[in-house]
Formats: structure tokens, C-alpha cells, sequence
DNA sequence: TACAGTCATAGTTAATTATCTATGGCAGCG
DNA sequence: CGCTGCCATAGATAATTAACTATGACTGTA
């Protein structure tokens, strides 16, 4: 058989004229001549170097070659059928795969955008990396993920941003703080008690050093843990206070609360971070679109759903 | 995706290439040159209307969709392969599928052919047609079936005919016959005994008459019954007697015996009938060389297959 | 017998495909 | 920096394919 010059269109035809038994019909059916119809299967006979069908009783009859080829044609026909489906679904973004790179941080929040997601997109499957910012930065610059959650962008210029919620953050310290409560407190008041900080390069503790510096205040003592979650515990044990993402303390506040002093909580946002030339898989852009659409009632947060909205909208055009 | 266009080739040249990573690896395995390589890519590219590969790290590596479109490449050419072995076997004649129409009497010969060549060949499935000489005829008349054994080949022009086996008729008479062993005994003695005859068109009755014709004998009384098995049952219990294939009766002679008497056995032989122009499937064409190089041994005839020998060379020159 | 329907073949044309050569960009390496 | 290797693009060409129209052969049926 000379399978290179063999078609699915050839294998279409045949499949036809095998299922109508005419030759004329088919070429009706597939709006073609009967000459056409009549060459086309001369060919396939030619690639398959053995007579295909007969003439039975003014019908066309595969031969015994011809039913096996037919079976063969049904077969294919409806595996490359399958595969268009799956492309379908793939560039409606309803399968497929995406990855999406994660501060640490954020990870506290995504569940609850990825979450319903996952259940309305079961087919979709989300890789989700988590590291801390200076990782992400180095993800970010090798193309490693389609969609980024930053709370501070990269300056780069091919990037699009939308911050599409708020993180705001806020002092906490154990449960039995002996500054919980107490009236008109100030960080000025704070500032001889041990913070616990995540590492340089951390957005949360550039944003708390940045507002010390612009208030004039200096630490004196700080301490660097890894993890949000190990400063939570930490901080629920006595060791220190922390500026911490109201979300993380939302998230699990055993142990810990919140203190209430004026600049606080700091003001930032989670932004959402694509790069400008990059093609989004449909499954990335349809994470945002769901996620645009349901911002609103996840967070409450209007004015993030519209920065959502523009980023999309600029994907849109760059495609 | 636009499937019409879809080639073998193509995905050929694709699966190759996702396998090497490479498109001038691929371009010299194929012998072809590398910007051939990469139209063919950017064609299947077209085709399915989605990028399917990208260049990472200098290899080329397939996209999501790439990756799916491989499967579906890998899946679809190893079944068309499997259909090229079909085809290889089904040319070879060691599978596939012919239909075989014999004269009644043959059955009792046939299966000794049939029997050594199925099991040699599980893959082949015959169909054994019967009937009486009359119904071939018509069988033949309607190109029904593939090969014939006729004892007395239809005149046709059209047709190739091989004599492979003797089938020599004999008289036969009860167990009890009151001629057996009678010296010189001869037909004129018989001619008064009554005789079961198949039905007029039988190839065995007319070659009898016509013995009887030429010997200027007539039969007073015959009486017709439609099988040979039902004659020879009828023999054994002292209905008559009747002249029969001495295979039937070598087949099973419970209840009979074979009468001697001069001019006896009359010579009659089986044929194999083909249509000259009917291009005979694969399968029975091995029957047939099977047939031919098992003769000797089976029936002790070796001219038959010298016969059979000649149809095979007839056949292979009409492909 | 004439007619209608079906298929095959021949001949034609436009489009598509399969290839090639030549060339240019880009990345890695000595 | 200048190679070398790899890929993409452009341009050219021969071959193949997909269609069509016209026509003839065959087969039932009115």
C-alpha cells in the first residue's frame, strides 16, 4: 500500500460510497460530479493496489479488501474526529493545560479562585508553582508559566498587570498581646519589639520596610523566617510580631490577631501578570475570564474585575 | 481542523520529526531536504490551525496540541500499518476468504483437500457451497463462487478446467447380493434388477446412460432418489442397485458392496473449475497450489496434479 | 425498443503539493 | 569575532490532484 499519498479525503469518499452503495449518490451527497467520485476511488484502489469495491446487482459492493479498507476509513475518520473535537475544546479553553506561578503569599487566595475553576473545568489541569518572589522573577524571565500573581509586577516591558485584589497587611501578634486593645498604639510604640520578617525580596517585607522608612521608624530587632506560615506559628508562640497578609491570618488566625494601628493595614494588591507577546493557552485565558466574571462575588471587589477585564481585552487584540 | 487535507505523509514526516527533535535530523533520515521538512510542518501546522511545535533549548519540541496531534499521528499509522500486514497476508493468500461450490457427490472428497489446508491456514475461511449439478451450473452461471469441482466442466469458453482426481463409478449392490462373486457377470445380466438413479442432470446418472447407451442396454426399472447417501441406504437395505462414486462407498460402506463386472469402474474424474477471466482472490489461489503440492501424497495421482499445475500457470499469466 | 439511471473513461484545467536551491537569522562555541 | 549548525523564508518547478465536461457502455424497465 502506498500510504504516503493516502488522504482522509480519499478515505471520506469511500467511507460515502460504501455507506450509499453509489457512486452518483455520494457525489451528490458531497456535492461533487460522478466522474470525480469515479477517480477518486480509482486512486484509493491505485494506493491500495488491490480492487476495492465491485459492482453487485447495480450496486457498488466492497470487496473483501474493500470492507476491511472501509472499517479501516470508519476507524480513522473518527479517531482524527475525536482529536478535532479535543482541538475544539482545547481552543475554547475548556481542556487542556496551564501553569500559573505563584508568590508565596497568593497562595492563600488562588485556592479560592482555582477552586470553583477546577470544579466547572474538570478537563483543564492548572500546574501551580509557588515560590517566593525572587524564584517567581527568575520563573518569570525564562517564559516558565503562562499567567504570574505578583503583588509587585516586574518593571519588564512586555508585561501586562492587572491587580485584581486587595492584600492588605496588617500587624499581628499572639493571642495574648499585651498590645492588643490598647488605645491610639503606633508602630513608633512597636518598634522595640522583635518583628519577624520573610526574606529580602519579599513583596510584604519590601512594602513594611518601604512605610518604615517613609515614617522614620527603625527596628531593632528583626528575625528572617521562610514561610508565612512558620511566622504565623511563630507569632502565635511569643517570639515576635509580624506584618503578615490579613489573608494569611484570615486563612488559619489560631494563636494570632490582629493589632489595630493607624497606616495599617498597608495597601497593596495581587495583580495578575501575563507576558504581552506571549500567545495565553485557551485554558489560561479562560481561567481569567472565569475568574473576571467572578470576582465580584468572590471578593467583593468590583474595580478588580475591571482591570481583569482590560487585561483580557488586551490579550484578545494580541492574538 | 481542515481534515480533508490531512496526509499520511504529513504525519509521517511529523511523528519523525517530535521523535529526533530535530527537523534536519528528520529531513536526513527521510532524505529529503530541511526546508522541505519544515513547509511539511508548517503545513500540518495549517491544517490543524494551531501551532504544533516550538523550538526549545534548540530541539524541537510539540505544544500541548502538538503533543496530542503525536498520539493521534502514532495511532493512526500503525493502524494503517496494520492494514498494509492485512493486506500483505490477505495477498499471500494465507488469510482471507473464498467459496468453493461442489457437486454433491465431491463432498465425499473434498474435505481431504480442505481438511490439511485449514489447518495449515487457520486464517483463511472458506465457504463450501453444495448442490446438484444442476444448481452449480446456475452457481457458476452467476460467477458465485471462486473455484468448482465438477465432474463434467460446464463447455463455457470461458472457463479453465483441471482434472485433479479419478472418480471412478461402480456398481454396488446389498451385502447380501445375490451377484457378488457371480463369474462374468455382465450389465445384460443385470438389466432386469432394479436401479436407483440420481435425478436426471446428475453428472454420475449421465455418464451411466451414456455407458448404457453406447452398450445398447436399457434398464427396465430405475427409481430416483435425490442423495447418494439416501441411495446407498436404500442399496443396503434390498431396494436395488445403483452405480455410485466408489468414494461414497469406500467413504462408508456399512451395508454395501461393490459389484464387479467388465467395462467397470467407469472412468469419470474431478475437476477444478475456474472462470479464466476471474481474478481469483488470493486465498483460493493457494488453495489450489496447496492442492497441486499435496496430490501426490493425499490420492496417489500424481497426473492430477500435473493438471492442476497447468491451471495455476493459466491463472498466474491472467493476473 | 426506447429511455432513464449508473458507472467508466478520456480529455482538460486550475489548484495544490512535494521538492529543490539559495539565503538569512540566530544561538552556541572555540 | 568568526565558525558551525539549525531553522525559517522565498522563489522556482515539476508532479500530482481535484475538479469539471463530454461521451460511451451497460442494465433494467416502461
Amino acid at each position: 500500500m502506498k500510504i504516503r499519498q493516502l488522504t482522509f479525503r480519499l478515505l471520506q469518499v469511500y467511507a460515502d460510497v460504501v455507506r450509499t452503495g453509489s457512486i452518483t449518490a455520494t457525489a451528490r451527497r458531497l456535492h461533487l460530479t460522478q466522474p470525480t467520485v469515479s477517480q477518486q476511488l480509482k486512486r484509493l484502489r491505485d494506493i491500495v493496489g488491490e480492487p476495492i469495491v465491485r459492482q453487485e446487482e447495480g450496486r457498488i459492493v466492497p470487496t473483501e479488501v474493500g470492507q476491511a479498507l472501509y472499517q479501516l476509513s470508519q476507524d480513522l475518520l473518527s479517531r482524527a474526529d475525536v482529536f478535532s473535537q479535543y482541538l475544539d475544546e482545547y481552543n475554547s479553553g475548556g481542556r487542556g493545560h496551564f501553569s500559573i506561578g505563584l508568590v508565596n503569599t497568593a497562595q492563600y487566595v488562588l485556592p479560592r479562585l482555582l477552586g470553583p475553576f477546577s470544579q466547572a473545568n474538570p478537563q483543564v489541569d492548572v500546574t501551580v508553582e509557588i515560590g517566593n518572589r525572587q524564584q517567581m522573577l527568575n520563573r518569570f524571565e525564562r517564559h516558565e508559566d503562562d499567567i504570574y500573581i505578583f503583588s509587585h509586577p516586574p518593571g519588564d516591558e512586555a508585561v501586562l498587570a492587572a491587580p485584581f485584589l486587595n492584600n492588605p497587611l496588617v500587624v499581628v501578634g499572639p493571642a495574648d498581646c499585651r498590645w492588643a486593645g490598647v488605645e491610639n498604639l503606633t508602630m513608633e510604640a512597636l518598634k522595640e519589639e522583635r518583628f519577624l520578617l520573610r526574606e529580602p525580596g519579599s513583596a510584604t517585607r519590601h512594602t513594611f520596610e518601604a512605610w518604615l522608612h517613609g515614617a522614620g521608624i527603625e527596628l531593632r530587632s528583626t528575625q528572617q523566617i521562610a514561610s508565612n506560615e512558620a511566622i504565623r506559628l511563630a507569632v502565635a508562640s511569643g517570639m515576635g510580631l509580624a506584618v503578615l497578609s490579613r489573608h494569611v491570618v484570615a486563612d488559619s488566625p489560631k494563636g494570632v490577631q490582629e493589632l489595630t494601628l493607624p497606616g495599617f493595614p498597608l495597601k497593596s494588591r495581587w495583580h495578575f501578570v501575563v507576558r504581552r507577546e506571549r500567545r495565553l493557552p485557551p485554558a489560561a485565558y479562560r481561567f481569567l475570564s472565569f475568574v473576571e466574571s467572578s470576582l465580584t462575588q468572590a471578593f467583593d471587589e468590583p474595580e478588580g474585575g475591571l482591570a481583569v477585564a482590560g487585561l483580557l481585552e488586551a490579550l484578545r487584540d494580541a492574538r
